[in-house]
DNA sequence: ACATTAATTGTGT
DNA sequence: ACACAATTAATGT
């Protein structure tokens, strides 16, 4: 089969964690593809995770949301890359109090959770991924912290612009100013008024619902 | 093409 | 943070 093969081809490429062949194909064999359009919505805040997500393409944003709406972004998962709180929630069984959308357009193989005790204790590989995850995670959120609290909003607000530049490849970012001032836990206005800033040091370019990064990627 | 409406952005307090 | 103005995009006729 084609897409399973492909799917072959990009775990042994992204995961060369994975030593064991046997491995490869138990996730292959119980795990799911899934394809995400950008901005499309996998996991909503009430939802019991039932998938661990191996990404293979794209990239997905992880907030964290709080009893009524206000949300932190907490980080995101890349190619190669797998979700610290979905392992997290899986190992305790819980509500994730996170949501997830899609950065770009992308693809991943679910790993249903069923499936993770057995992985963890057949495989050295998946133990030391495991735990490879959960320090390049933490130390992701790390940085979001650090960001908060020492920080100014604009620096904040440039790697936000860089970071999502980034993950999509391309300089261009269609984003309204509410929807940046929603990530970085501030106030529509004062996103207007830093963007401005920085368009006057020719940083970046505006248009309605769009920014241009000025920068290299 | 024009008018209407909705969404986004700008500004003063 | 709020209120409102101004601008731009989307939609219907």
């Amino acid at each position: 089969m084609t897409t399973s093969n492909q799917a072959r081809m990009a775990l042994r490429e992204l995961f060369p964690a994975f030593r064991q062949t046997e491995l490869i194909e138990q996730l292959l064999a119980h795990g799911q593809l899934v394809t995400l359009v950008q901005d499309e919505v996998l996991l909503h805040v009430t939802d019991y995770i039932r998938a661990v997500p191996l990404l293979l393409q794209g990239a997905l944003r992880v907030y964290r949301e709080d009893e009524l709406g206000r949300e932190v972004l907490l980080y995101h998962i890349r190619p190669g890359e797998s979700c610290a709180m979905s392992l997290s929630c899986a190992l305790q069984d819980r509500r994730s109090r996170i949501r997830a959308v899609a950065e770009a357009d992308t693809r991943f193989l679910a790993v249903p959770v069923e499936l993770l005790m057995e992985l963890n204790r057949h495989y050295p590989s998946w133990q030391t991924f495991v735990a490879l995850t959960f320090s390049q995670k933490f130390e992701e959120v790390l940085r979001v912290v650090e960001g908060a609290v020492f920080q100014h909003l604009d620096e904040r607000l440039l790697n936000y612009l860089r970071e999502v530049a980034q993950l999509q490849g391309q300089p261009v970012i269609i984003r309204s100013h509410q929807r940046i001032a929603d990530d970085l836990a501030t106030s529509r206005e004062v996103i207007s008024r830093l963007l401005k800033q920085l368009a006057q040091d020719g940083r970046v370019d505006l248009a309605r619902g769009q920014i241009t990064l000025r920068e290299a990627l």
